[in-house]
DNA sequence: TTGATTTGTAATAAATACAGTTACATATTA
DNA sequence: TAATATGTAACTGTATTTATTACAAATCAA
């Protein structure tokens, strides 16, 4: 996973689990992350069709969360906004005349999707409003 | 983590874990993976530096496990040839005027820590010896 | 209804990272 | 000494990603 796309969703929404039910525009979240504004509307819309926040458009427009920070775990957010994969597999198809080279992409489909499950179990266990609370007391 | 080289490390010791003590030579390797040999041979670096196979040069030269495949744990190889990141992170710091800004990248260590060690965890659970016998009876 | 504000999205630029490749020095064996 | 193999530097091509510009579509308030 090389995007920062996940580091920003978590900061956004630690944002808006901050600011309740009042709007916040791209604008305003872009500039505490430090990025474009596009860059944060177009994870919002992940956001938003993952049903973690709402939008509304027009003067004060913006984003709110869809959900009690409670009932939001990084789980939802890592799923919402980045690609499943966790490691990158063969570019260019392997031997099929090695006998590893025949069977070895389907065992790493296994050994991945261990990977993944074990990650996710973790990410799960992970709420916004933990992070909110561990952003407010650090 | 965009890259293939976990992959192509598995492939590679899966290889040397059925020759056993006879070396295997980098453009051979590359025949299997369907890559080119200094791509292995930047990859066989790595995992002698980790202590997983010897490298002989000159004729009969090449790769051998260094250690039994019950030896070799999945983590060791993933930590041998993958950066530990899991995500990337902020890549302009975030505002120092907003409290969560301030805040949110230690916050996201505690979880970029978190998620890590429950995937070394799982890794650590699969052997070379695993993947052997799964590209054998597959 | 008009003007201001904001999202949604297309198109593109710029930067970065990675696999692949060529070339060659170094080491080893017979 | 000739052949073979690793180790490594340098470079290329490509893909991915963030950032940026531009603008249409929607919403609200006066």
């Amino acid at each position: 996973m090389a995007t920062c796309r996940f580091a920003f969703a978590v900061h956004v929404l630690t944002v808006l689990a901050q600011h309740k039910t009042r709007c916040s525009s791209s604008a305003s979240l872009a500039r505490t992350v430090n990025t474009n504004p596009v860059v944060i509307r177009r994870l919002l819309v992940d956001l938003q069709n993952a049903g973690l926040i709402r939008t509304l458009r027009g003067p004060q427009g913006g984003a709110v969360l869809a959900k009690r920070p409670e009932k939001i775990s990084l789980r939802q957010v890592h799923s919402a906004v980045e690609s499943p994969e966790l490691f990158g597999r063969h570019p260019n198809p392997p031997s099929k005349e090695c006998p590893v080279g025949q069977k070895i992409e389907s065992v790493l489909g296994y050994v991945e999707s261990r990977a993944a499950r074990s990650l996710s179990r973790e990410l799960q266990a992970i709420s916004l409003a933990d992070i909110v609370r561990r952003v407010q007391r650090t």
